[in-house]
DNA sequence: TTGAAATGAATGAATAAGCATTCACAAAAT
DNA sequence: ATTTTGTGAATGCTTATTCATTCATTTCAA
């Protein structure tokens, strides 16, 4: 077992049952025969089970922001950035169900009952999208009277329901696609039909 | 004690020990306390710990669908119902803080880990959104375009994302009605600046 | 009217099960 | 040979639930 990452791998096992279970429901023991690892190798590379869902945020939320930052540097048109944020966050989840299930869930728990710790990657995820409002209002495409700390809530929280509510239910209506256009567009241009104010 | 209602007292004290602490976290003997009742007594109203949760959903989530419904009563045009859906849905959060941390985070739970149970109170409450904009597209008002089963879930989890943020940070950029106004505004107008398409 | 018996609501100490974490030891690597 | 990494049974604490008992109220026979 020399060559292969434990932490990875129970990081990666970690996602599989909290999903499954939730945190709490989730039994360490269960995690470790998920990473094929005995149950005291776990505290060799974790000092407890919630510290295992804080590793498992802040590098795959990490990863996130990466990804998606680096899809934004080529674009310029506040719009078009939205709507890349928007389709980028709801491919991943429809890709990554697993992943989607426990950020979704137990990133309110993490809120709420680690109040010492702030999960400023989640905070730097959300403002890549205030960012894009700031950007948009200071061109004068946006309205100048938005207040960008409740658009970029709003923004999330719809990506977020929508993409939470897909992956629970077996039987799609729409594809992860269709919604971050109909989201984005619902955002940009209202919904109004044409002609009509 | 004999006049008091010990079964709404038992929800009242549950709502407060679940914010504080969250449902896992919560020891019946905490609820107990917070009720000024003995531990044993809770098991006379309520099968179990998990039964305390979905009793709290069903009642506290009924009241809030015949208020609203009731406002909407009167109303036709759907912009302004939106509005009105949004509003209510904000103040009450705002004026409500431990019941709105317990639905926003438990509700997420309990989708999860009681299979079984669907949470049809919750259902109901977000077909409220559908319905209008159902009733919109049939008038004209709205785009035929739109799928209602996803701006249901984008609406709400808009008013959901933001109002818990708002419940969480001790300083309040702003009001729930100024967020209410926004939300509804951009959904309803979008939010390209005047004279822009 | 009185007080003995019945009822059922309320209590909280005891039970029993679950599970995170530790640690004495083993295996592998250097 | 020494250090690093891995093991999994044992420990010890926490807590949901139970149930034998108490207490307040009502019923009703004398």
């Amino acid at each position: 077992m020399r060559t292969s990452d434990k932490h990875s791998k129970i990081i990666g096992a970690a996602i599989t049952v909290f999903a499954r279970k939730g945190f709490f429901n989730a039994r360490i023991s269960d995690i470790a025969k998920e990473a094929q690892v005995a149950d005291g190798t776990i505290y060799l590379y974790f000092n407890n089970k919630y510290d295992i869902l804080i590793s498992l945020f802040e590098e795959e939320i990490g990863k996130i922001i990466l990804e998606v930052k680096l899809l934004l540097e080529k674009e310029t048109d506040p719009r078009t950035m939205l709507h890349i944020f928007a389709l980028h966050h709801m491919q991943l989840m429809g890709e990554h169900k697993e992943l989607a299930e426990v950020l979704q869930m137990e990133l309110r728990q993490s809120n709420k009952f680690m109040k010492e710790y702030r999960n400023t990657k989640f905070i730097e995820y959300v403002d890549v999208v205030s960012a894009i409002i700031h950007k948009g209002q200071k061109e004068g495409v946006f309205r100048e009277s938005l207040l960008p700390g409740v658009f970029k809530r709003a923004f999330f929280g719809a990506l977020d329901e929508t993409s939470r509510l897909w992956v629970l239910s077996p039987d799609h209506t729409y594809t992860m696609s269709e919604a971050a256009q109909q989201i984005s567009d619902m955002f940009i241009y209202g919904i109004m039909a044409e002609g009509r104010s």
